[in-house]
DNA sequence: ATTGGCACTCGCTGTCCGAGAGTGCTACCG
DNA sequence: CGGTAGCACTCTCGGACAGCGAGTGCCAAT
């Protein structure tokens, strides 16, 4: 028995699962498949694969439909890549270069993911703790309020609110506006701790109250986890597909989606996975609500991995055609982002 | 025939209905509402509002159910208010005073309030056009980019990036920093593109034109609609009730959800609607997505209105509990923003 | 190793029927 | 004249049942 024809009836199995999304016997398969031997013959292969757990029948007596370890093994041995379309391409680039600022390029490039593979789109903010400082600003707001504007290379805007406990002196903020940024000007957030360990120091009296409580702020900002945020768009595309795809309802895919700590620890999970284009198949999400789904992910921005972007379908998905777009768009981002 | 126990009936049904989903019949009324009455009245009375057009019978033999105009009816003249408990209030408050800048105090508003109705929330960011300005603030980025950030005093911080054709002169945009807060704070957007009108005209050379580009890119930013957002969470809500309150699919609510732009028109014709809580039932929301779910809104934030918040659910959704929620986290995030 | 044949399993569809819920109508009562 | 009781009628829903068709596994033959 040719493993080679195994794996061809495998691949066969999946694509005309993926294109009907019905159970497919031995017969059909001859018939849309070249594959020069008879039904019984993919009965055969059919069995051999059950036994090797990569495909099931829903029930005695039905087609057969791949398992999670099925899609498995055609996205890693058997998937080819579909190229987008030149005019695609050109879209791609054209629409987001249009955008304004960094919320609007992500924006952008979520809803134009999830319409390119009619699934749901999801991109992470480029991380605070990979990106570089550009630019602290401290704006007095009335006498006793200073806003801390922390701006990073990325394009990225964090703004935090301290309450002071004495006036506001300004020359003083003048003078640890510069100090500031002398000191942390284009260092990456995990090396900014010490750079400013002994900055405070620096100021007398109430000034290093002040700066104390700057610096501080600016070291909790970096560290707080909820910054990652995460954009989601196309939920849409998951009512389309809900009866036929999702057993039950879609009720825990979009809890999933809503709960960003989830998706954040998927994707940073994802983004180790692999440099590339990365998949993770039902189960291997690790997560209950997305165990009917499949994600896949790209890094994208500046020096190969400063966030991660990707699209959640169903497990019967079109993976080489969103495998492409995934990437596509990941790199157009980063060209987007390094410009 | 009494007209008042005709709309007692109206009540009877809506509550019922609300209650269990299923079309309701005389015979349950009678035993589960004190009506005084018997069955055979009832159903006179059914009659009467039936050709009211308040209710219909899905089929005939089937119970009596609510029309969107029943529901109007219901809502305007014969629902109370449902008071929300001590312990609701007081965690409301407590988890809004936690937020640390306007994103977390809208995010936590949205998500709460979706958590409160168990529906979908939604939540306008406050209007750049009602709210005044409190601080413009200009962040040289290497020679020949210049950052805009623009701070209101509803704690938003807007920005954007200049690229300018000459090397920038600091002296300039320090003297520019000023001249423009002197002229600009504390003015709302709308009296702004006056006020900045000549300002250009006090620099001599390179600074006009740096000081005309800046108070471009000010008046451009406010007069961009796309930056009247609106978060929205608790979809996964929609889910629960699919298949019962959704006759097709939610897909075309989830789509509709999505899209700002229909949701922005929705919100602002309700902030004129009323003061207080509005309410659109059914296809009242003029929008084909959302013509089997209504909306409850209330205004929000200082001097009562800058902004909408909203709580989006199926038609059969109980309107004085949804009502009580959506004012009470109105009040709150009112409260917040002013302190 | 492949194939054709064959008996078998099982889900799906359509039909039929009885039960139950609810109505509208009409005649009757205070 | 409003309210009530009784009654015949309608229509949906659920279960039972049978026939169909797709698909399988196995076996003997090539």
């Amino acid at each position: 028995m040719s493993e080679d024809r195994r794996l061809d009836v495998l691949r066969a199995i999946v694509e005309d699962y993926v294109a009907t999304r019905e159970p497919v016997g031995s017969r059909a398969l001859t018939e849309r498949h070249a594959l020069g031997v008879s039904p019984a013959t993919i009965r055969n292969d059919m069995a051999a694969l059950e036994d090797a757990g990569l495909i099931v029948q829903p029930h005695t007596s039905a087609g057969r439909v791949p398992t999670d370890l099925g899609y498995r093994v055609f996205v890693d041995r058997l998937s080819g890549v579909k190229p987008l379309s030149a005019a695609e391409k050109r879209a791609i680039g054209t629409l987001l270069e249009q955008a304004v600022d960094l919320d609007d390029v992500l924006d952008r490039a979520v809803r134009l993911l999830a319409q390119l593979t009619q699934q749901v789109a999801v991109v992470q903010y480029p991380s605070l703790r990979r990106s570089a400082l550009r630019h602290v600003e401290l704006v007095p707001v009335g006498a006793r309020h200073l806003l801390v504007v922390i701006i990073t290379t990325t394009g990225r805007v964090e703004q935090r609110t301290l309450e002071l406990p004495e006036d506001l002196d300004e020359v003083t903020v003048g003078r640890l506006r510069v100090r500031l940024n002398v000191a942390a000007a284009g260092l990456r957030l995990a090396e900014l701790d010490r750079a400013l360990e002994g900055l405070a120091e620096e100021f007398a009296g109430d000034g290093s109250a002040l700066a104390r409580a700057v610096v501080a702020v600016v070291g909790e900002t970096l560290a707080q986890e909820r910054e990652e945020r995460v954009v989601v768009a196309g939920a849409a595309h998951l009512a389309r597909s809900a009866g036929a795809d999702f057993p039950h309802t879609i009720g825990p895919v979009l809890e999933a989606l809503e709960e960003q700590v989830v998706l954040l620890r998927l994707l940073s999970e994802m983004a180790e996975d692999s440099a590339g284009v990365a998949v993770r198949i039902g189960r291997e999400t690790q997560h209950e609500g997305l165990a009917e789904t499949s994600i896949v992910t790209s890094g994208y921005g500046a020096e190969g991995g400063v966030a991660v972007l990707g699209s959640v379908g169903p497990l019967r998905m079109d993976y080489p055609g969103t495998m492409s777009a995934v990437r596509a768009v990941a790199r157009y981002l980063t060209r987007i982002l390094a410009g």
